[in-house]
RNA sequence: UAAGCAAGCCGUUCUAUCGCUCCUGUUCACAUAGGAGAGGAAAGUCCGGGCAACACAGAGCAUCCUGCUUCCUAACGGGAAGGAUUCCGAUGCAAAUCGGGAGCCGGAAAGUGCCACAGAAAAUAAACUACCUCGAUUUAUUGGGGAAAAGGUGAAAACGUGAGGUAAGAGCUCACGGCUUAGUAUGGCGACAUGCUUCGCGGUAAACCCCAGGAGUUGAAAGACCAAAUAAACUGACGCUAAAGGCCUGCUCGGUCAAUGUCAGAGGGUAGGUCGUUAGAGCCUUAUAGCAAUGUAAGGCCUAGAUCAAUGAUAGAAAUCCUGAUUUUUCAAGAUACAGAACCCGGCUUACAGGCUUGCUUUUUUC
């Protein structure tokens, strides 16, 4: 349940263009999310993370927040994710880290529990226009 | 004992749960067991090499780099030892000796240029005050000549001191001394040192320049290989004739070509993948040569390998530091630096909480 492996991770140059040209985002502080909805893989979520350099200068503060953001996917993309998911299709997802500063790790947690809630409801008023 | 400086070394530890990357074993597979998993700077990308591709007859010019000597090294702009210069300290009347530092240390005596402001003058000399001298006169002014010693200016004023010399002066001459060129003798592998003879005496080479030595360009996004899908073109096979077309032939039949269709192939090399790529100028121990950098020999070890990029998160305990309270050992809160491998090595430079070791200097105490 509690896995990070490859497959989950999105790394194909050409999916990346697609969720960035034809996707949809949002804004929900420290975060910006990119979604799109593609038809099906092995896995239900291909997830994206990214830290700009221009905020944090250091490789060490990258990596610091690259790794947190990580583990709260992991530990919680099973009970806020992908329950919601249909199945037939894969989310195409990117998380970029916006904030200016490091936070800790239980406020970042809070942030992205909202962020799940907020993503579905996207989601689901976008597949209930897609139907009508 | 304390403080400062320099050099070297270390640079949080343990447990539990849940993960990540690689390797090995088992398994058809799903899985599962075991092992390994950031640094002294991994950083800056400043030098030097390996490796790779491309370029390259030979010679010259330009451009750039290096610049005391010897040694070390794969190589270096790195290091070691030494020389000269210079700074600090100690001893000493002084000369000097000893100890500790510093650095873009070839040439200004090949040539050209430049030297702000101030100052008379910043370099073939030059004359503001003052000096000497020859005139002119209105007798305190003016003109010519000599002179670089004194004044003041400046970062720097034609080597310094003394004597001779002179109208006054001047390395103009002499003595002693300083720096320096060339020659020579001795010592040293050499830089260089010491002595003698001799030439000369502003700075600047990070201004041009001269001398000696060296440099092909680009970097792993190098480069080598495998190779879906798709489109057009190519090749082959099959299929096809209802009509039209080219050729054999003026016509008919027949043959053939082309086109359309289906299938296959080759080519190129996109997506993606494999190698390069982690066994190396490797690490550890011992012996040995050397003042040392470092070399040699023997034995042992295998020690990250990702590719949008693993090495993490949470909880608990310990250690250290600091602040406050308490008061002389307890409690509470906080902190634990700089920083993250990306083809690999050798250096240099920069960052760094806290701790340890060694050396030197100063201070205090005791003998």
């Amino acid at each position: 349940m509690y896995t990070f492996k490859k497959e989950e991770r999105l790394c194909s140059q050409k999916l990346i263009d697609e969720l960035f040209h034809s996707g949809s985002s949002f804004l929900l502080y420290p975060y910006r999310v990119n979604y799109l909805l593609v038809n099906s893989m092995e896995v239900p979520v291909k997830v994206l993370i990214q830290v700009p350099k221009r905020k944090f200068k250091r490789a060490v503060d990258r990596n610091l927040i690259k790794r947190r953001i990580r583990e709260i996917y992991r530990l919680q993309k099973s009970q806020h994710l992908y329950p919601f998911i249909s199945e037939g299709s894969t989310l195409l997802l990117s998380i970029v880290y916006v904030g200016k500063e490091i936070h800790d790790f239980s406020l970042m947690e809070e942030k992205s529990k909202k962020l799940w809630l907020n993503l579905m409801k996207d989601l689901q008023a976008q597949i209930g226009g897609n139907a009508e």
